[in-house]
DNA sequence: AAGTGGTCTAGACCACCGT
DNA sequence: CGGTGGTCTAGACCACTTT
């Protein structure tokens, strides 16, 4: 009943501000007990969708220009919840021998290739993320056969019957390398944020873990008080 | 109970990696229904102390420097979590009247006078963080009446009876000033890692508003997947 | 087969808010 | 006062892991 409700929050049924129907009246709605849906509401409002006020009632947030960090999803899912014009461009793409970090991570043998990319995200004409990715040798052929330019890799994914879940994310401050400053054409050693991201099959298998570096100030990130 | 399960964790009766007793035992331990036990776990995991394993348990997660950004509690309280040693100083700290900014987050009247100060806060003897807060005049005699190198402002506000919560952070990478640089004991330009935050008393009125820069690398900002 | 967490039903009482 | 969300009890069934 969650996507339920968060689908009628899309298509528009409740926008920002409304007021939810009573969680006893949902009750009766979709025939469950009243547990089932406040874990659906309660579910929602990590995502971002609603927020709860007590004795008066469920919420529907107000959909800024920020990227929930409750939330987990990828660059392109964010970009066309927000109906912002974006793009991408491999810029490098390579295969090799594992590291020892790499190994570990993807849970691969010594030996193994993984394939390695760099990739320049755009908000309009705007540069504002670069992306390092390792992938795990089982997705190689899918990334590789991508356009220079595709838009999300995720799609890609989900098209070839792998659904992937977004696991811990690391966030730091780091300082732009030279490549980092020409690609997003900002100065070298300015600050920029660090997020490291793993993603996973549904059945658990590593599918890649990658670095975004984001210009400061394009894309604001934020967490929301829970309760 | 979520509380005294805390006390048993930090107590060193279970340490990082341990299984919990199960749900099922926790409800005979502690005379509660088994939804009890689920949601102080549940609290427990999304403060950072506690993962579940289906079909396995709960265990204990291995007590990094990890800040998650799902939490939003105050320094101390998280510092206090992990028992690690910690302390502050204020370094400046004075009145003065209402900017256009401050007047709106805190929602005060122009020309009423607010509190501002800078505070290092440090891990042990090193400086991880510093915080730059505005504090509403409703609570500034309780600021002011605080030692030098008061380590809780929180705790010090919940003795004069006010509850804080936090409300929504932003996280940008910044530069560092020439005073982060000199009280932070990192380089100038150095990238900081900048949360902005605003804290609320329980009935909703403004209490804080503040920027913490950390120290790269030293406490580990991360967010979890939910589900 | 037994035990685990994940999810669910079907109630109950509470503090708080609005009328 | 009735309605709201917050929290709780006391069960139940499931998929999955371990023995």
């Amino acid at each position: 009943m969650a996507d339920d409700i968060r689908r009628r929050i899309l298509d528009g049924e409740f926008t920002p501000g409304d007021r939810l129907p009573s969680e006893h009246s949902l009750t009766a709605d979709y025939q469950v007990a009243r547990s089932t849906v406040r874990s659906a509401l309660t579910a929602l409002s990590r995502r971002g969708l609603l927020e709860s006020r007590p004795s008066i009632g469920w919420f529907v947030r107000s959909a800024d220009q920020v990227q929930g960090f409750d939330r987990m999803r990828s660059f392109s899912q964010w970009a066309a919840d927000r109906g912002t014009e974006f793009g991408g461009r491999f810029v490098h793409r390579s295969r090799g021998e594992v590291t020892v970090r790499e190994a570990r991570l993807l849970r691969l043998r010594y030996g193994e290739q993984v394939l390695r990319n760099t990739r320049i995200r755009m908000l309009g004409e705007r540069p504002v993320m670069l992306e390092r990715s390792t992938w795990a040798p089982w997705v190689t052929p899918i990334i590789e056969s991508l356009d220079e330019d595709a838009s999300s890799t995720t799609a890609a994914l989900a098209e070839a019957g792998i659904d992937v879940v977004h696991g811990n994310h690391r966030i730091e401050a780091v300082a732009a390398s030279s490549e980092d400053a020409r690609l997003l054409g900002v100065p070298r050693s300015s600050p920029l944020l660090m997020v490291r991201r793993e993603t996973f099959a549904k059945d658990g298998r590593p599918v890649e873990f990658g670095e975004d570096r984001y210009v400061p100030g394009v894309i604001v990130f934020e967490m929301r008080a829970s309760s």
